[in-house]
DNA sequence: GTCTATACGGCGATAGAC
DNA sequence: GTCTATCGCCGTATAGAC
C-alpha cells in the first residue's frame, strides 16, 4: 500500500502521468494491476492518492508556519519571513527524503502545465495561495494589489522550479551547485525574492514602468 | 506542412508529449498519420521539428539582441539590461503570435521536467543560458561565482513559469491581472529579478547567509 | 506525395477463482 | 485481499495502391 504509493510516486516524477503505465507501477511495486485498482479503483485514483497523502501534510505544516509568523510579527511583518514560513517547512520535507523529492518534482511539472492535472493542484494549493498573497498585502499596505500578484507569480515560479530538481543549474555550473541543495536554495530565495519583490512592491507609482526600466537598463556610469 | 506541425504545436502545448497521439494531430490537421510519419519519420521527429522551427528563431533574436546590449554597455551593464535583452525578444514573439504561445507552454512544462525531453531543450538553450550567465559575471565583477549561478536558477524560473501561461494568477488575481500580458510581466520581471538579483550578490559575504536571513524576516520596528 | 488497410503490441479495465 | 486470465481498444508503425 505505502509501497504502492511511493513506487508509483517515483514513476509520475520520472515519466509523467500520461508516460507512466498501471503495469509499470504493478510491476515495480512487486503488486499486481489489478490490485491496484483494487485499492485506488483506476490511475485518476491512483494519481491523486499519491498526491494527497502528501499535499495533506505540506499545508498543515505550512500554514501553521504562517499563522505563527503572522501572530508574531503582526503588522512588522516582512516579504522575507513571509517567503521563509511559507517556504522552509517544505524545502525541510524535501531536504530529508526521496519520497518528498519524487513528490515535488511532481507538483513542479504540473505546476508548469496547462493541462487538465492542474485543476487537482489548484484544489490543494489555492488556500496556501491565497494566504500568502493576504500577508504580502499586510506587509506591503501601500502598494499596489496588481504588483501584489506580479510579486506572487514570480515567486511561485522561481519556487516551483526550485522543487521540481530538474539539475540544470549543476551541469550549467559544471557542479559547483546542485539542485539537491536545498537550504542554500531556501536562503537564497529568501534574499533574492525578498528584495525583489520590495523593489517592485515599493517604487515611485509615480514614474511609469518602462521608464523605470529604462532607467534600470541602462549602463553605469 | 506548416498546418501539421501548428496543429501538433497546439496539441503538444495542451496534453503534453505522451497525452498526444499522432492519430489526433492527424486528425486534427485533417491530414493522416501516414503522411505525418512521411514527413516527419515518427513521434519524436514531429516532436522536434515542432520545436526546431522557434527555437532557431528566438535565438538568433536573443543573441543579437545580448551581443549588441555588451558591446553598447560593456563594463557599464546592469544586471537589468541583461534580463531586459535576453527575454524582451522572447516575450514580443510571444505575446504577438498564438502559435508562439503554444511553443511557449511546451518549453516551461519540458524545462520543468525530469524526463527524457529535458535533453532536446538543452540543446537549444545551453548557448543562452551560458552567455547570460557569463554576462551576469561581467557585471557583477566581484559577486562570488555560486551566487551567479543561483541568480540565473531564479531567473529562469521566474521566466520560465511566465511563459508557460498557466492562467493560475489570473484566478488568484479574480481577473485584475492576465498570465497573457507579457509586456506587464517583462517590465516587472526586469525590476524584481533585477533587484533581488544586486542583492543576492553584492551582500556582505562576511556575514552567513543564514544570519542574513535572520535579519530580513524579523519583523519591521 | 497522399491515402487505405492493416499488423502488432501494450494499455486500462474486468471477471472471477481462491 | 490477492492473483490469473483475458477482453477490447487504441496507440505506433508498416505495406503498398494510386
Amino acid at each position: 500500500m505505502t509501497k504502492i504509493l511511493d513506487t508509483a510516486e517515483a514513476i509520475f516524477a520520472a515519466n509523467g502521468f500520461n508516460g507512466t503505465t498501471m503495469q509499470e507501477v504493478a510491476k515495480a511495486a512487486e503488486a499486481d494491476t489489478a490490485l491496484l485498482r483494487y485499492y485506488f479503483t483506476d490511475k485518476d485514483g491512483l494519481f491523486d492518492a499519491v498526491l494527497e497523502r502528501r499535499a495533506h501534510e505540506v499545508n498543515a505544516v505550512r500554514m501553521s508556519a504562517l499563522d505563527a509568523y503572522e501572530a508574531m510579527a503582526g503588522d512588522g511583518m516582512t516579504v522575507e519571513g513571509i517567503i521563509e514560513a511559507f517556504t522552509r517547512p517544505a524545502f525541510k520535507l524535501i531536504a530529508a527524503d526521496e519520497g518528498w523529492q519524487n513528490y515535488a518534482a511532481i507538483v513542479a511539472y504540473i505546476n508548469s502545465s496547462r493541462g487538465a492535472l492542474r485543476e487537482v493542484m489548484s484544489a490543494h494549493f489555492d488556500v496556501g495561495s491565497r494566504r500568502v498573497i493576504a500577508l504580502l498585502k499586510r506587509a506591503l499596505p501601500h502598494a499596489d494589489e496588481h504588483e501584489i500578484y506580479w510579486s506572487y507569480h514570480f515567486f511561485t515560479g522561481a519556487f516551483t522550479f526550485s522543487i521540481g530538481q530538474t539539475g540544470r543549474i549543476d551541469v550549467l555550473s559544471e557542479g559547483k551547485v546542485s539542485s539537491l541543495d536545498f537550504e542554500a536554495i531556501c536562503d537564497r530565495l529568501i534574499v533574492t525574492l525578498g528584495a525583489g519583490i520590495r523593489h517592485l512592491c515599493e517604487r515611485d507609482m509615480s514614474v511609469p514602468i518602462d521608464q523605470t526600466v529604462a532607467e534600470l537598463v541602462a549602463p553605469r556610469a
